[in-house]
DNA sequence: CTAATCATGTAAGGCGTTACATGATTTT
DNA sequence: AAAATCATGTAACGCCTTACATGATTAG
């Protein structure tokens, strides 16, 4: 592969590549359903969908407008309160194909970053009692939204969303895992506690 | 709160805050046990900590720089091999309380993003067999992880890791929650391959 | 009548990634 | 003889966050 042949591979007249990020699908998923409002979409993108992909109105609204551009949804305007439009955002055929074929390719890994378990690998150098309290404190965190994602999870079942067939299927899933991630953290948290009760 | 007050309290001749990030604290933390070269953070950034705080190279050796500037480390240099010097970093005396303090304040909440929840999110907009294929190949790549933990768990244990006062127990512990990780979502994958096995 | 919510956008700056640069030593 | 490793650094760019801006409607 020579850099004349790389030349001629990539015309000049070609625009930018503008490929879809990971937001973009993150906001094709939310509108899979049905079409949502802008401010609809920011609430989304804090809760549900805000537990494993979240975003702020600031790279929402630009990030709507490429969609657009790239034919993937419609977005059509009505007069709302305030002094913008209310606009609703639908995915076109495009959109939605776009999203299945993304479904489907193996997630891109990202890098992990967890700063208590990074605090822990030197739990060594600190205070163990500190360091107790702070596992304490944290164990409380994880099992207070355990008892958040069990009452969700009884609404889930009621409406029959544990069923493979349901159009919330996906939300269970979701939270399914939610769960038994929070009660890992929570448990290994209260055992770090009493490994440092123990030796302290 | 006025502006001439927002004024008086910040002195037009103050520097810049110059605060430590939490790769700071990572590069601090890998120091926790004695002094490290260049390069040899740049491994240990890879792993093992890099399994929890990921860097690269062109992030650590500028933080490497500030770090010494706030005097947090001291880095000295002797001759190496190719074009460089070969630096060696190790922690002053108020570098090891920065970190002690740190470690025992609550970790700051990060905004989370799962590639592969989310797209299970809209798992009903795939097609079923081909997400089945995908949560099968998770399935494997978190259980090779679970193999390679497990055989780093019996090293540590060997060399008494798993003892409170052993010098590796915060490695040992980190170790601990990741095998746990990585079977909870080998098995949650499994659970979902089978879901979409029943219904498709 | 005040505050929150609805509703959409812009600007500045930080963190992190890819890519580029250099060159000696060790391994294959 | 070629490739990988040792060893440190710079530059460009993208994603994301905080903060700013505007103003109508609804709830307390």
């Amino acid at each position: 592969m020579t850099a004349s042949q790389e030349i001629a591979l990539a015309p000049v007249t070609a625009p930018a590549p503008a490929s879809v990020t990971v937001l973009g699908y993150a906001l094709l998923c939310a509108l899979h359903k049905g079409p949502l409002t802008g401010y609809e979409l920011v609430r989304r993108m804090r809760q549900p969908i805000g537990y494993y992909w979240t975003a702020r109105q600031s790279q929402i609204y630009p990030e709507l407008a490429r969609l657009a551009e790239l034919g993937l949804i419609t977005s059509s305007g009505e007069s709302g309160p305030g002094p913008h439009q209310r606009m609703t955002h639908d995915l076109t055929a495009a959109g939605r194909a776009a999203v299945a074929s993304w479904l489907i390719r193996p997630p891109t890994p990202r890098p992990p970053r967890d700063e208590l378990v990074l605090k822990t690998y030197a739990v060594g150098a600190a205070d163990s009692s500190a360091m107790r309290a702070l596992y304490l404190a944290e164990a409380q965190r994880h099992e207070q939204r355990l008892e958040d994602y069990r009452a969700q999870r009884t609404r889930l079942v009621a409406r029959g969303a544990d069923d493979q067939c349901h159009p919330d299927f996906g939300a269970f899933a979701t939270l399914r895992l939610g769960l038994g991630v929070e009660e890992l953290y929570a448990q290994w948290c209260r055992w770090l506690a009493d490994q440092l009760a123990a030796g302290g």
